[in-house]
DNA sequence: AATGTTCATGAACACAGTGTTCAATAATCA
DNA sequence: TGATTATTGAACACTGTGTTCATGAACATT
């Protein structure tokens, strides 16, 4: 299978639309192949060409947004300044890509969600987060107190609380505030400093 | 449906049972309805008699829970210290609890879980967390600059990822050590204090 | 111990969704 | 243009769901 060829950018793309689209209406979980392949208007065997099942085309998308984000990302060098206080790319450019997208963004961090689609997107946080902790966290400190592993997940679990938050309660907060927010929660806690 | 009939609890019991050991097993997604019939050897009509779903089974399950540990946080009173440390019945019960089951809770916790019991279980965990911290915010820090929904979103989230990372990696952590590290992630962040 | 009530059973059923196959057709590439 | 490769849709076997119903078993009560 070529992927250049304009047959298969086209059938995927309408696939992937399709998928979103139908997160957005119904949540993922609820969507079966069958809604997929009549809202992209695409034949059965088609899809299965393509993809192995649904799980396998959300990843597929998944790593197309991961490449977005990781493209804006890097943009922004993280920073530790001289008063404690950090500056990460990736919730940046995480919150700006779900304040244009925040009917999905709404659906996929909502009650309606799935399982498999927050291990895929925590997924995608857990690697684009270490990667920039990996630079920040051994020049700031060497002071941490708790391990590494936990340090990313609760990073990466609080960005998650915050991000989820602010696409629930429709507050009039600016992607600045959000994300001064989480780094708040992360560095300080709620009562630190 | 009298519940006290003995029969029901019996049914009940053992359609109850089974889930408990099917999640460990393979997963709370991956369990049909069948699985759970065939394990507590219950007739099909009956699970039907009883619950709606596979879905209603869990929540009665996890409410099950819930009344044990409320009944387990009555114990600890929530307090604040001078030093500003605080403590939560809440986490030492649910800390205690998952060390006493922990297959249960590595298997809930782990990739193999489902959107569903999460939902449960973080529903549940925002009702405790909630009722607790309805006391001790008030009472310890008008300053907190948060909005109080996001605190406790917070606190839900930090306890879990905690609960994960301690369920995951099979660390000689107590009970103890574990509650200290989710207090201080909460109170202070990474870095404060 | 007898009785009326309630619960449990298992087989049968219609239904919805999955993933595969295959021969025919249409679009693309070079 | 000709060879290649993607797409199509219908048919198929399969798994699991949730309901129904007549029969049998366990229960509480007197």
């Amino acid at each position: 299978m070529n992927k250049n060829d304009r047959r298969v950018r086209r059938t995927r793309g309408m696939l992937q639309e399709a998928l979103l689209h139908l997160i957005v209406e119904k949540g993922y979980d609820d969507i079966t192949v069958q809604d997929i392949i009549d809202r992209a208007d695409v034949g059965r065997s088609t899809f299965y060409f393509h993809f192995m099942d649904k799980e396998d085309l959300l990843e597929w998308s998944i790593n197309q947004l991961r490449a977005y984000i990781e493209m804006q990302q890097k943009g922004v060098q993280p920073v530790v300044k001289n008063s404690g206080e950090i500056q990460l790319g990736t919730s940046m450019a995480m919150l700006d890509h779900a304040k244009d997208h925040k009917e999905l963004y709404q659906a996929v961090t909502g009650r309606q969600s799935g399982a498999v689609i927050l291990h895929y997107f925590k997924g995608m946080l857990r690697d684009l987060f270490e990667d920039e902790m990996g630079t920040v966290l051994t020049r700031a400190t060497p002071s941490l107190k708790i391990p590494h592993s936990l340090a990313v997940d609760f990073v990466v679990n609080t960005f998650w609380t915050v991000l989820t938050w602010w696409m629930d309660n429709d507050i009039p907060c600016s992607v600045a505030e959000a994300d001064k927010t989480f780094l708040q929660l992360v560095h300080s806690g709620m009562y630190g400093d």
